[in-house]
DNA sequence: GATTTTTTCAAGCAAGTGCTTTAATCATGT
DNA sequence: ACATGATTAAAGCACTTGCTTGAAAAAATC
């Protein structure tokens, strides 16, 4: 039984103090501490605390972002025309495929890409922008062709709204448990997946402009 | 031309610092640097700077929740089934209410309010957490009202996905207009509004386990 | 086994944190 | 003009922040 290594030691802490209480609010010493290292190891390995948060932050997101790329080459290959299920299902799933990879829990794992997109501490690191950037064009493109009556702006809208529904639901699925003294019930992930499934599908579907 | 009081120097200047980089990252330094007042002022007014930040998550929310509660009093009155539409819309407009009738720019107004609800500092202040538990049951019993075929768990998680696509688009308006290269447009707050109306109508009327 | 090279550790630095203290200033009423 | 209470201001306190230092320990290389 080998001991894991500090840099390993180190990575661990910080995502789950990251998950639970935010980028801004973990320090190096509650890193450090909570590891059982060194406070220089951090420095040592990392660079520096930005460092550390930037290697945490693409540690994940870059292979989500990748895989949903390859899931939507998949519907889209041989000019198919996927719809707009299968394309949000292709936005969505890749959490669930990373997470299950991963050595993390689910809870833990969703709460960090939550505090990933909704405080990246002084923004997104400048080098994820780019992979960020080719996801947001791939499926606004792939959406436009599913739903070909919307407007390109809509659809970057709804994109964003279903962005929100994700973030909302990964980070702060708890705080609905306990604010309805856990009368929402407690719905396994991927559950909660086809959940937002059938919400996002159905808004991104919806008539501009419906009247009361 | 009276010069504002020191207190209200406070308060603006934390508002205004806090929608721009979060409760966590706002020092005291910060605000009374901004606010041109001393250090001590706030310790003076309004006692530690814990109590600073709760008033200032009280100041608009409070406003915003009661005026949910009286739009949807309105719409139920004598026994009256809402729609889906005037009940989302009855949660959403008294932001705009609001803020229209506050000195504050609607931007900073949004962006302060998404702050409010996505990270409050240590969980909502605890005196807020009946105003928010009274709002969540109120819309849930009127949501379950207009669209019967719903489950109360389904009503909740929905709720929250709407949460989550308001708290996106408060907080994070400006990112989609960068990510997207102006792609999105600039629709004004009203446009806005009826966007993220027409988005979670849809979303709440879905049916449950869509297939593809 | 000796010599590098890598890694760990305790200690400490300058700067920043929330907050308090004590004295000065301002406004108010008499 | 004086006294009283409310407000502001400068200095400083104990503590935490991210990060560095220089030496000891461990691992790798010869």
């Amino acid at each position: 039984m080998e001991r894991k290594t500090t840099k390993a030691l180190i990575l661990e802490a910080t995502e789950r103090l990251v998950a639970e209480h935010g980028f801004e609010s973990v320090s190096l010493r509650d890193i450090t501490n909570d590891a059982k290292v060194n406070v220089a190891a951090v420095n040592y390995h990392f660079g520096s605390k930005e460092k550390l948060f930037e290697a945490i932050q693409c540690r994940y997101i870059d292979p989500v972002n990748e895989e949903r790329l390859r899931m939507l080459e998949v519907l889209t290959e041989e000019g198919r025309v996927a719809t707009v299920r299968e394309i949000l299902e292709a936005f969505m799933r890749p959490l669930l495929t990373v997470v299950k990879g991963s050595e993390m829990s689910e809870k833990l794992f969703f709460k960090l890409m939550g505090r990933c997109v909704m405080d990246p501490q002084g923004g997104l690191p400048e080098d994820m922008v780019p992979g960020m950037k080719r996801v947001a064009e791939s499926f606004t493109e792939a959406l436009l062709a599913a739903a070909p009556s919307l407007t390109t702006e809509l659809v970057l809208w709804r994109l964003h709204f279903t962005f929100g529904v994700m973030a909302q639901t990964l980070l702060h699925g708890e705080l609905l448990y306990s604010l309805t003294d856990g009368a929402c019930g407690d719905p396994d992930a991927e559950d909660q997946f086809q959940e937002m499934i059938d919400f996002s599908e159905a808004g991104f579907l919806a008539e501009k402009g419906a009247q009361k």
